[in-house]
DNA sequence: TGCTTATCTCGGAATTTGTGATGTTATTGT
DNA sequence: ACAATAACATCACAAATTCCGAGATAAGCA
C-alpha cells in the first residue's frame, strides 16, 4: 500500500500542468511534496516516468503516461465512491426499511409517507410487524433504518424520539350501557368481563392498570391482534383498554366499537421512534422528521383518546 | 482525501471477517488500528455502517454492505493498477521505442531481436534512425526507451553500456590495387581520393584520424549515409574509412567492396545502448542483456574488423 | 554574464498511523 | 447467579509519514 490515492493524484495533476510547481499551487501545497509523490509513484513501481528537467518543468515519458491514465482512472472510481456515498446519506434515492411495534401504524404510516415521499420517488418502503424486542433488534443490528416501538421497556443504548404519549381508553360495543357517559372510571371498568390484548408489553401494562383497584376486571379472552380485540368488542364478548385508535369505529365484524377516555389518573404508553440519530441517512432524518410533525399536529387528536381533552 | 485505500482495506476486511480481531490478526496489526479505520470510513460518510457488538464481533448494516462493496470494488482496481504497472516493468509486452545512430544497426539488430523476442510476441518495435544528438535528446525526454549511438560525445546525464569499441577500417573497390594486402596503413590512405561519411561525429572523427599524417588524403564526395558511401566506392568514385561493417560486400550499385583493417594505431568508435540503468522495463533490461550477449560473442568478428585479430 | 524559472535536497515540524494497556460489555458454561 | 472468556472501545504514547520552507542546483533566456 505503499502508493497512496495522495500520491497519484499529486502524480497525475503534476503531469497534468507539466510543471511541480504549478501541480503545488493548485494542490496548495509545497512543490517539495509534489516532487517526493512523483519519486513515490515511480519507486512503487521501480521504473521512471518522468523526465524532470530543471528551468522546463517535467514530461512524462511512455510508460509515465501510461501509469497516470491508469492513476486517472482509480482516482474517478475513487471520486464516484465518495459521491455515491454522499447519496447514500443525503438522497432520497433507496430503501427505508422500517421495523413497527404499532398495531394502529396502518392508521397514519401512510399519511406520513404522502407528507415527506413525492408522489412517485425513487424509495423503496420495507414495513415489517414485529414485537417491541424484535424491533429494538432489528434496530441495533442495522436490520431496520428506524423503527416505531412503544417506549416503556427500551433498551439504553438505543435512541428514540418520543412521538406521542397514548393514555389508555375503555372500549365497548355499540350497545354497551357506559356508552352515554363521556367518560369511564377504573372502577367501572373493573366490573366488565375484559378482552385483553396479549402482546409483550401490552399485556402486563394493562394488568398494572388494576393494580390500585380493589377488584380486577374478568378476562373474557385474550387475543394476541388488535383488530381481533377490537371484533370480539364489537361482537359483545366483552370490553377492552388500548391505547391507540385507528380512524374508524367499524371492525372486521362488521359491527362498531365505541372508544371513551378513562377519568382515573393512569400511565400512558409512549409510541417512540427509534433512529441512528447521530448520523441518519437523509431518508431516515427525514422520515423521522415527517413523523413527528405528524404527531405534534394532526395525530394527537386523532389516534389517541385523552379524558384532559 | 481523508478516506484512504489503508482504512478501506481494513474496513473489507474487517466486514468480511466479522471480527475486529480477527482482521487485525490477518493484516498483522492492532485491533484499534482497525477500529479507527471503521471509525475513518464512517465519519467519511457520517454514516453508520457497522454495529459493533461487543463479544460478538461486529456486523455491516445495509449501506455498510453497500459502502463495503464498492470499496471492494475500488481495491480490486488499486490491485490490477499494480499488477499492470508491474507489467509494465516486468512483462514482455508492449512498445520498445529505440532511436540509433549506427548505420549499420540493420546489420545486427534483427539478430538481437530473434535473441530475445520469441518467435510471435506481443511487443511491438519502434525503430527510429537518427543522429546521436537526437537520440540522446529522445532518451532523456522518454521518447525512447533506449538508444544506440556513439559514446564519444556523450552527455553526462546518460547512463549507457559500451557494446563494442570499432577502430576504423579501409573500404576500397574490389578493382583497388591495396586489395591484396592484408593490412593498409594511414600513409597510404592518404594518397588515396576519400569518400567521406559527412555525419555529426563521423566527420570530424574522420578528420582528426589524419593530425598525424604528413598528408591528408583529398577528399572526393562527401555524402550522410553509410551505404552511398559504399556504393561510391564500390563505383571506383573513391576509397572510404568506416568503423563498422556490414555483414555483405555487395552494395546498392550491384558491385562490391573490400574491407581492410588499417595497421596504424588508431582511435575506436564506441558503439553505445543508453537507456535507464536504474530501473528499466523488463523488456528494456532484456533487450540491453541482448545486445551486449550479441556483441560479446558474435558481434565483434561481424561487423568490425580489427588489424590485431 | 546575470536573471529567471524550475526542480532537488534536507532538516525539522505537523499530522497521521499504529501499539499496548486498560476498561467495558455481552456471551457461555457451570 | 457467577466466573471465565471473547470482543470492542478508549487512551496515552511511539513510530512513521507527510509537509513545509530554505537553500542549492541546473537550464533557459536576454
Amino acid at each position: 500500500m505503499a502508493l497512496t490515492l495522495k500520491a497519484m493524484e499529486y502524480f497525475t495533476t503534476a503531469l497534468h500542468h507539466g510543471s511541480i510547481v504549478k501541480a503545488a499551487a493548485e494542490l496548495n501545497i509545497a512543490a517539495s511534496a509534489v516532487s517526493s509523490a512523483i519519486d513515490q509513484v515511480e519507486a512503487e513501481f521501480d521504473l521512471t516516468l518522468v523526465i524532470r528537467q530543471r528551468a522546463r518543468g517535467i514530461q512524462p515519458n511512455a510508460a509515465g503516461r501510461d501509469v497516470a491514465r491508469k492513476c486517472e482512472h482509480l482516482l474517478d472510481e475513487y471520486r464516484s465512491l465518495l459521491i455515491e456515498g454522499a447519496e447514500l446519506k443525503k438522497s432520497h434515492k433507496g430503501t427505508l426499511r422500517i421495523g413497527y411495534y404499532a398495531p394502529i401504524a396502518p392508521a397514519f404510516l401512510p399519511q406520513v409517507f404522502e407528507a415527506f415521499l413525492p408522489n412517485t420517488s425513487d424509495v423503496t418502503l420495507e414495513l415489517e410487524e414485529c414485537n417491541n424486542d424484535e424491533a429494538q433488534d432489528g434496530l441495533l443490528a442495522g436490520t431496520y433504518d428506524a423503527i416505531l416501538f412503544v417506549a416503556e421497556g427500551v433498551r439504553p443504548s438505543i435512541e428514540y424520539d418520543t412521538l406521542v404519549t397514548a393514555p389508555p381508553y375503555f372500549l365497548m360495543p355499540s350497545s354497551h350501557p357506559l356508552k352515554d357517559q363521556r367518560t369511564v372510571t377504573m372502577a367501572q371498568i373493573a366490573t366488565e368481563p375484559l378482552i385483553v390484548l396479549n402482546r409483550p408489553i401490552a399485556a402486563s401494562y394493562y394488568e398494572g392498570l388494576f393494580q390500585s383497584e380493589t377488584r380486577k376486571a374478568p378476562v373474557a379472552a385474550y387475543a394476541n391482534s388488535t383488530e381481533m380485540v377490537r371484533s370480539l368488542v364489537a361482537a359483545g364478548r366483552g370490553c377492552a383498554i388500548l391505547n391507540m385508535l385507528p380512524l374508524t369505529s367499524e371492525t372486521y365484524v362488521g359491527a362498531p366499537v365505541i372508544a371513551r377516555p378513562i377519568s382515573d389518573s393512569l400511565p400512558p404508553l409512549t409510541l417512540a421512534l427509534g433512529y441512528d440519530r447521530m448520523r441518519p441517512r437523509r431518508i431516515v432524518q427525514d422520515f423521522a422528521k415527517a413523523c413527528q410533525e405528524h404527531f405534534a399536529t394532526v395525530g394527537p387528536t386523532r389516534c389517541i383518546i385523552s379524558h384532559e381533552e
